[in-house]
DNA sequence: CCGAGAATGGCAACATCCTGCCGAGCTGGC
DNA sequence: GCCAGCTCGGCAGGATGTTGCCATTCTCGG
């Protein structure tokens, strides 16, 4: 260190294929604290999956257990993936948040071990894990940052993702600060019966005010 | 890999001091065609002023290099900061964007090298240099996720940040809905002049609507 | 103290938005 | 066909928001 140098040996390793991965990082979640993860899907972490017996026995573990699970929006638009990620929060006490961004399938353990999933090549996706502490902090940091830009799953419930599915157009319009006379005839629709979307679209959002229907709107990621 | 298993060595690098950082990776700033960055102050990357020089002569370089770095937005209330931020926006082309999350320190280089700051200890930072590929991947897609939900310097500008040091009161009530007789009311203010301050406002964030101003407001962390 | 300029807030006219009411039209079951 | 249940959209009236106008008040330099 004298040359202001460290060099750091196995400080990371590539593993090949999730039944490797999860030989080698298996155990740590029977005894894990802290579980941040990271998927567009819920296929990815399927280690996780046959964890689960692990996980419910977190449940009878003493309090303090922390799990959070960050995935895209575009899985709520599947009725029975959200439903699953809704179990997956009851059951487990995991607290659950939705991005609209694309994410790299990430895993943190107790703040300690990272694993980062890569390239599927010859049918299996390799996994990188990394050990060493400053690498772990920083992709630490940048899972922190992703999470707290995403929204809980309580709020970015079906309710919204419904929303979504209807009332895009509106939402559009909305945003773009068009007058409800101009909307209505750009959507070919009444301006009796646009308004009646604007308003079913804030009593979704829980707003009072058009103002708070566009901040919340924007908070949920529909515009 | 028959165990589908690779060990990789020296993919990690510690390096104490941003004198030895920029011996290491000093020359790599001359050849940049990709530079990802994340700080949240100017003096982080000492070495990066350093290497402005260098960065100058990108100028001259065949275009197709791209510099991104993304601040904290708190850097914007200090004005010597901002106007320092615009300069290297106009003198290098980079792209600059600003986040309400505190983000940690990291560089990306031509997406084959990271770079995350780590602690201080003993009046020198130390940083992680990594060169292994699936781990560059994996924190250059959280650089991207980080970076989709910043905003842009042209849009996030002083006047932006002169709103939010004059009218947080404001927009406060916005957003919790409350109608402009009570929000008056409560501010001590006339609705008139309470108006004025909405209509302002929107102007400074170029709403046509208030659920507009809403999504914007929003958007630039203002609520 | 004086005066110029900015900030305030009441008033009014107007624009936009919100919603109850009701009739028209559409759809599916019988 | 006929009815029930639904969406659609015009209309009206009230609620809320937007803006110009102007008198009053505040602020600050002279």
């Amino acid at each position: 260190m004298s040359d202001g140098l460290t060099r750091v040996n196995e400080a990371v390793t590539v593993v090949r294929g999730e039944e490797e991965l999860f030989r080698r990082i298996g155990h740590l979640l029977a005894t894990v604290t802290d579980l941040a993860c990271a998927a567009n899907d819920l296929a990815t972490w399927a280690a996780d999956h046959r964890s689960d017996e692990l996980a419910a026995a977190t449940v009878g573990r003493a309090a303090g257990v922390r799990i959070r699970k960050m995935y895209r929006s575009a899985l709520l638009l599947d009725s029975v993936s959200a439903h699953e990620l809704a179990r997956r929060r009851d059951q487990f006490g995991a607290e659950i948040r939705i991005t609209h961004e694309e994410i790299n399938e990430t895993i943190v353990i107790d703040r300690r071990l990272v694993i980062l999933a890569g390239d599927v090549r010859a049918g299996q996706r390799s996994y990188s894990v990394i050990t060493q502490p400053e690498t772990v902090q920083g992709v630490m940091s940048l899972f922190e940052t992703a999470w707290r830009s995403a929204t809980d799953l309580a709020v970015y419930d079906a309710q919204v993702a419904d929303i979504r599915r209807l009332a895009p157009a509106v939402l559009d319009l909305l945003s773009q600060g068009v007058k409800d006379e101009a909307a209505a005839r750009r959507l070919g629709l009444g301006v009796r019966t646009y308004r009646r979307r604007v308003a079913e679209l804030m009593d979704a959002l829980g707003a009072g005010s058009r103002f708070q229907a566009g901040v919340r709107a924007r908070e949920l990621g529909l515009v």
